[in-house]
RNA sequence: GCGGAGGUUGCCAAGCCUGGUCAAAGGCGUAGGACUUAGGAUCCUAUUCAGUAGUGAUUCGCGAGUUCAAAUCUCGCCCUCCGCACCA
């Protein structure tokens, strides 16, 4: 167990008893932040951490910047996962089982627990329960400042009835439809299939091939491209002669395809009638006819064709595909064959190769290059034809031009052209649709080859209604993205956003209302609901029946529509308590921050702007995204399959919440991937160590409120300063979401202060101890927000009653920001590094003094003047500058000198402001100067040193002592 | 393919937007020292190369350019990673 473990607990304990994070309307400015809730179909693992982590530390900052603060949370179970994982247990699927095992065996200590809780798991809401429960712990004991009152989870039959009205909303806008979708789908179990019911081909996508209907007998030849405005350089046909090819009639049309190709029409919601079954050779030799002329063009073998690709028909263009190309050159060459489908060697050689297509780099024919530079010899050097067809593909596509053999798309750029000729044909009725997975083999759990349905029917929300994006974007350019960088991110999902299935026909959730066979897939559930925290806990408290959430009880609540009186006549609510929850709701909305990974950009958090602004009224909208990447392990890419995860319910123990705090906030920006490594940790632990010892060894201390005029060491208003500086920074780095700037400059730079600071003897003891005391109490607050747990427990020793919790972040003491005191602390200290290097350079010999030459006086005026004037870093400027003032030109000369220095250093660096100072300042720090060195130091004025035989003092200047070395 | 992010000194990782004060924060690792002699605890120092005086030289994927001045701006190239739709 953690050795911080004991103390985590205890102030665990106390917030929880003394509902300490509990948020209810007063008159407090509001802070409303949402972090999404946890998908509860397992455990989490500490990639979450990370995320909610984030989230927490944010709440807490703003908590101790005197707003009202809510931050809830709720479990997400609708969709496929959980009520997948219970069919599969269910069904015995011994990896599901053993995967569950797994999650629960961190949560049960004997086997026979983990088996009798594995057999409580007959459906989906006794499993989320589950979760939920132990990921509620998980949270608390991570320390977050979570408003429990107002969980929830969406398989509640009272979220049910939230998400109705929602979807309720969404048809009276008409964002809601219904048409044809093309899905993965199992011919097998007839069901769409996801992800997770893929036993091969996980990350299959539907692909769309353009049909081409080409004009045959008295019907079409039906070949699926991806370069439809190729058809201009077609010289024949290609069909396998020896496999089975099928004439069916297709919604009224006679096509002919392969057979499998048929069985797929049928999938995509074609009527499809087969009407006859013949070999491929049965057409070949005849001739079909040109989409854009009409011409007469032959049917040639070819063995190449894969009938189960597309439609297994073929059109060939050798001038700009290289597989067509060395097709027929093979004919051309050996037209042995060809005789019994009545085909004359001469009619296949005089077939002509067209060139259609103009680019940059290639010949008439790019195909031919394509080949021959690959010294392709034949139709079976798959894998150099695939390279050469990518090759022209990606080159056509982006510098070639039609030709002028290409009808009314002549001399036009192909990836203009694309899509105008697919509608033209369309206008002719010579192009349909077709659908295939993008890769091979896709095979469902069942065992069974994945093909692609078309869904008659699906439900989904059209995001190019009109005017819903115009709104979105409206939101989007007024909302605060941090890190800003994530924002193109979301702009490219708002450009691409069309229309998006959002029911399902299995699954958990919430039934869509205008048709019950349908249930509202989870990412389309999850959008609105942060409304629902504010008055969840009402809900739940009153014992609110789903039935009288009827949804002007919704419209009440949330818009402010109707009446309190007439949603009491309908819902049976009392006015009072409708009233409450309405005030509630103003209140806490809008959700001012949403923090998460970008990885929900391209859904999740892109749809909850759409659904925001197609419900609420733009000052409900959410005001503000932040993100932060998700985390690796070890280098590597985490995942529970791996196994290389941490779950998040032994961080306390293993590490404790709050070293997982420290390192999770301070190991990378929030925009780049957070890497775990093991060997860091203890380093964290040690900082947290650090800051331990010094808060037990002065928190003891009443802390005296230094005013400015107290008379006190140098370095003791070195420290006051920087301490207030880090105030200072700190502040400004938690406001602009820099929380890993915060973590390493709160804790390790401080560190390094009071370090400092305690070893600098020449403080007197009770100057020491209050001025630490006073750091302490800034320090304890400071840190609150990363390292809740300790700095509660030193806030108590310090002799708080109340929280540091709730206590108020950090007050800036201006007045005790002293910059010439830091200033000369940066000149002590490269004073030291100088003198070091020297020592270094000069090992052989025995040193016993230094002597310090500090700069004249005039020197310091000057190199004040120049600051005061402010002037580019131009020598001849700063030359002129000093030389028109008489009390520097007298000393010309050295003048130079400086502005020789300035130009080199590029700059102005550190000094003192006198030289007075500079000079006091050293002789304050020169025991210190002398412990660090074992040296002894005496400290001169340059222009009249006592002491000075290698005459070093004429090399000094402000801020850059000269040094003697005896 | 489309879109995005990024390549920094042994490793991790800041800096780049707002050029100079950057041989470049911080952590890890390594070395030396202190405390001391129990610590895988803490503190200090060092950690590109060269150098008998605080300095100089060469570095920030590669190449070119803009500038008095570039890790930082521009252009080209090479490489890595991520998302891409019905899936949470």
């Amino acid at each position: 167990m953690s050795e911080f473990a004991k103390i985590e607990k205890k102030w665990q304990k106390k917030w929880s008893k003394d509902h300490v994070f509990e948020a209810n309307p007063d008159s407090k400015k509001k802070f409303f932040l949402t972090v999404p809730y946890p998908y509860v179909n397992g455990s989490l693992h500490i990639g979450h951490g990370r995320t909610y982590t984030v989230g927490d530390l944010l709440a807490r900052y703003k908590r101790m910047r005197g707003f009202n603060v809510l931050f809830p949370m709720a479990s997400h179970m609708t969709g496929t996962p959980v009520q997948g994982m219970v069919d599969r247990i269910k069904a015995g699927d011994k990896m599901a089982i053993e995967q569950y095992k797994r999650d629960l065996r961190l949560y049960f200590k004997t086997e026979e627990e983990v088996d009798a809780q594995l057999m409580k798991f007959t459906d989906a809401w006794k499993t989320a329960a589950f979760f939920a429960k132990v990921i509620h712990q998980d949270f608390d004991a991570l320390g977050y400042s979570i408003d429990w009152r107002r969980h929830f989870t969406t398989g509640d039959p009272i979220y049910n009835e939230f998400i109705t009205w929602q979807y309720h909303k969404f048809m009276d806008k008409g964002y809601l439809k219904q048409g044809n979708y093309p899905l993965l789908y199992c011919p097998k179990d007839q069901n769409p299939v996801g992800e997770d019911d893929l036993l091969e081909g996980t990350s299959a996508k539907v692909k769309e091939f353009t049909a081409i209907k080409w004009p045959f007998e008295d019907g079409f030849l039906v070949a699926a491209t991806l370069r439809p405005e190729t058809i201009f350089g077609v010289t024949n046909m290609w069909i396998h002669p020896d496999k089975e090819y099928v004439w069916a009639e297709v919604d009224g049309e006679k096509w002919i395809v392969s057979k499998p190709a048929c069985e797929k029409l049928r999938l995509q919601a074609k009527d499809v009638k087969t009407l006859e079954s013949f070999s491929g050779s049965r057409i070949i030799g005849k001739t079909f006819r040109a989409i854009h002329d009409s011409h007469e063009i032959p049917i040639l073998p070819a063995e190449f064709v894969d009938v189960n690709n597309a439609t297994g028909v073929v059109y060939s263009v050798p001038g700009h595909a290289p597989f067509d190309y060395i097709a027929l050159l093979d004919l051309q060459e050996d037209p042995s064959g060809l005789d019994k489908y009545g085909i004359s060697p001469e009619a296949v050689r005089g077939i002509d190769i067209i060139s259609m297509i103009d680019i940059k780099g290639y010949s008439e024919y790019p195909a031919k290059d394509a080949v021959e530079k690959r010294g392709i010899n034949s139709q079976n050097e798959d894998e150099k034809l695939e390279d050469a067809t990518q090759e022209i593909y990606k080159a056509e596509f982006y510098e070639g031009v039609m030709k002028d053999n290409c009808a009314q798309f002549s001399g036009r750029p192909i990836r203009d052209v694309k899509e105008e000729v697919i509608e033209w044909m369309k206008s002719i009725n010579r192009v349909d649709v077709f659908y295939e997975p993008d890769q091979r083999p896709v095979v469902c759990k069942c065992g069974a080859d994945v093909q692609v349905g078309v869904f008659a029917g699906q439900w989904f929300l059209d995001y190019e209604s009109p005017g819903w994006k115009d709104k979105a974007w409206e939101a989007l350019n007024e909302m605060d993205i941090v890190p800003e960088l994530f924002r193109n991110l979301f702009e490219s999902t708002f450009n691409w956003l069309t229309q998006r299935p959002c029911a399902r026909k299995r699954g958990v959730g919430t039934k869509l209302p205008f048709d019950e066979e349908w249930i509202i897939e989870s990412l389309s559930d999850s959008t609105i609901y942060m409304a629902f925290y504010t008055i969840a806990h009402h809900l739940t408290k009153n014992k609110i029946r789903p039935k009288q959430l009827i949804m002007n009880f919704f419209d009440y609540v949330f818009l402010g529509k109707g009446t309190a009186k007439k949603v009491v006549e309908e819902s049976g609510i009392s006015e009072e308590l409708l009233k409450i929850m309405r005030d509630e709701f103003k209140y806490w909305y809008p959700n001012d921050q949403r923090h998460t990974a970008p990885s929900h950009i391209s859904n999740h958090l892109s749809f909850a702007i759409f659904h925001h602004v197609a419900i609420f009224p733009k000052k409900d909208w959410i005001q503000c995204i932040s993100l932060n990447e998700h985390m690796n392990m070890e280098g590597g890419k985490m995942s529970k399959s791996k196994g290389n995860t941490i779950p998040l319910v032994e961080i306390p123990d293993k590490y404790g919440a709050d070293v997982f705090r420290t390192y999770v906030v301070s190991a990378a920006e929030p925009a780049s991937i957070m890497d775990w490594r093991e060997r860091d940790v203890p380093a964290v632990r040690n900082r947290l160590r650090q800051f331990s010892d010094i808060m037990r060894k002065y928190s003891k201390y009443t802390p005296e409120v230094p005013s400015k005029k107290a008379k006190r060491s140098e370095i003791t208003k070195w420290a006051l300063s920087r301490v207030n500086s880090i105030v200072r920074d700190c502040t400004e780095y938690l406001e602009s979401f820099r929380i890993r700037d915060y973590a390493i400059t709160a804790m390790h730079e401080m560190i390094r202060i009071v370090n400092h600071y305690q070893n600098r003897t020449e403080v007197p003891k009770e100057e020491l101890e209050s001025t630490m005391a006073y750091i302490c109490d800034k320090w304890v607050r400071m840190l609150a927000p990363m390292i809740p747990h300790l700095c509660e427990e030193y806030w108590s020793k310090m002799g708080h009653e109340d929280y540091v919790s709730l206590a108020e972040w950090p007050r800036l003491d201006k007045a005790l920001i002293d910059l010439a005191a830091e200033r000369a602390h940066v000149v002590v200290e490269s004073t030291i590094s100088d003198i070091r290097e020297i020592l270094k350079l000069k090992r052989d010999k025995q040193h016993k003094t230094v002597h310090i030459y500090v700069a004249p006086s005039w020197m310091f005026e000057a190199m004040n003047s120049i600051r005061d004037a402010d002037l580019p870093m131009i020598v001849g400027d700063i030359m002129k500058h000093l030389m028109s003032k008489d009390e520097f030109r007298k000393h010309g000369k050295e003048v130079k000198n400086i502005v020789d220095r300035i130009a080199k250093e590029n700059g102005l660096w550190d000094h003192s402001t006198t030289a007075k100072d500079e000079i006091s300042m050293l002789r304050d720090s020169s025991n210190y100067i002398s412990k660090e060195l074992g040296l002894k130091v005496e400290v001169h004025k340059a222009e009249d040193a006592k002491y000075d035989p290698q005459s070093k003092a004429r090399f000094s200047l402000p801020g850059r002592v000269s040094l003697y070395l005896e």
